[in-house]
DNA sequence: ACCTGAACACCGTTCAAGT
DNA sequence: ACCTGAACACCGTTCAAGT
C-alpha cells in the first residue's frame, strides 16, 4: 500500500507512455496509485521535481558506455539519448523540459563535454539531439492523429543526416583551434 | 472599449515580457484587456491559436531581409531570429512551443530552407538556433534571481561559435554532396 | 515513513444571452 | 462585432492531522 520514490518515478513513466506529458499531472499520478495528489508531496517538492526525477530515470536508461574516435563516440552517444527518448511518448519534450529547468541529475551535456571538451560543440550537439527527437515525436503523434501524411521512405534517416552536420562542423573548427582532438580533451570546461 | 485581434496580441507580447510565458493566462492577458477570458474566444478558437499568433508576431519582427554568400544568409537570418527572440522574455520558448505544436503562419524551417534547399541542413540550423536562444533566456532570469554565477565575459559569443560549427557542418555536407551549391538551390524540398 | 481531507488560488473552455 | 455570467472539469500546492 505505500510507495517507495522509485514507484512514483516508475508510474510516472507508464502514465507518460500512456497519456503524454500534457496529462501527466499531479493529480492523474496519484490516481493511478490509489492516493492523494498531496501524498507525492512527501517524495517531492513539486511537480517540477518529479519530472526531472522522471528526466532522469529516462536519461540514465540511455547511459550505455561509448568508445573509438571521439566521433564514434559522439555518435553513439547521441543515438544512445535519441533511443532512450524514443522509448517514451514525449520523452524528448520531457527531457528539454527538464533540462530547461535545470533540475535533474543526469547532465547528457556534461556527458558530451567529456566526450567533445568544448562547452559550445557539446551545447550545438544537445541542442540537435533534443530539436529532433522532439519533431519525431510530434510526427509520431501527428501521424497516428491521422490527419498529416509522413512517409517514412521519403524522410529515411534524417537524425543522421543532421547529426553527420553537426560533427563535420565541429571536426572543420577543431583543424582551426589550437587544441588537438586526439583521445586527451582540452580543459577548457572547468 | 472594443478589442481587435491584433490589439490581443500586441497586450499578449506586453503580458509575456512581463510575467513570461508561464503566467501568460487566458484569464491574466483577459483582465490586462478588462475583459472575461471567454472574450478571447471570439478571436482565437484556443489558447494555442493565440500563442502560436503571438510568436507569429515575434517572428515577424525579426525577418529583416538577408544578402549575400549562402553562410551570410544563414548567419543573418539566424542572428535575426535570435535577436527576434531575446527581444521578449520567453521569446525561445514561446517559438520553439508554437513550432512544437505546429499551428502558425510564419515558419523559419521554411525560410531556412529556401536559403539552404535541403530540409535536413535547414532543420539543424533551427534547433540550434532555438535550444540557444532558451538557453540564453533561461541563464537571463535564473541570473536575475541572483542565484548562479553568469560571467558575461567568459562565455563571449558562444551563440556565433556554435552557429560557426553548424554552418561549417553543411559546408563540409555540401562537398560530398552532388548539388552544387552557389545561388541556385537544389529541389529537395518539394 | 507515508497518507488523508480540506482548503486556496488558480486554470482552459463552452455557451446561452446580452449590446 | 464583441462581450458577460455562469458553469464544467480540471490544475499545483499547503498543511494539520492521521496511522
Amino acid at each position: 500500500m505505500s510507495h517507495s520514490r522509485s514507484d512514483v518515478v516508475e508510474h510516472a513513466l507508464d502514465v507518460l507512455d500512456r497519456y503524454g506529458l500534457a496529462d501527466l499531472s499531479m493529480r492523474r499520478l496519484a490516481a493511478d496509485l490509489d492516493v492523494r495528489a498531496s501524498a507525492l508531496y512527501w517524495h517531492f517538492p513539486s511537480k517540477q521535481a518529479l519530472l526531472a526525477a522522471v528526466a532522469d530515470e529516462v536519461l540514465r536508461r540511455g547511459d550505455r558506455p561509448v568508445d573509438g574516435s571521439w566521433e564514434d563516440q559522439v555518435r553513439g552517444y547521441a543515438h544512445a539519448l535519441r533511443d532512450a527518448m524514443l522509448a517514451y511518448r514525449d520523452g524528448g519534450e520531457l527531457v528539454a523540459a527538464a533540462h530547461a529547468f535545470g533540475l535533474g541529475e543526469v547532465d547528457p551535456g556534461a556527458r558530451l563535454e567529456e566526450i567533445l571538451g568544448d562547452p559550445v560543440a557539446a551545447a550545438t550537439v544537445l541542442y540537435f539531439v533534443l530539436g529532433h527527437v522532439t519533431d519525431e515525436q510530434l510526427a509520431l503523434q501527428a501521424g497516428s492523429a491521422g490527419a498529416i501524411d509522413d512517409d517514412p521512405l521519403a524522410r529515411a534517416d534524417t537524425f543522421a543526416d543532421g547529426l553527420a552536420i553537426v560533427v563535420a562542423g565541429i571536426a572543420a573548427q577543431n583543424v582551426l583551434s589550437t587544441s588537438s582532438r586526439t583521445g586527451a580533451h582540452s580543459t577548457t570546461g572547468r
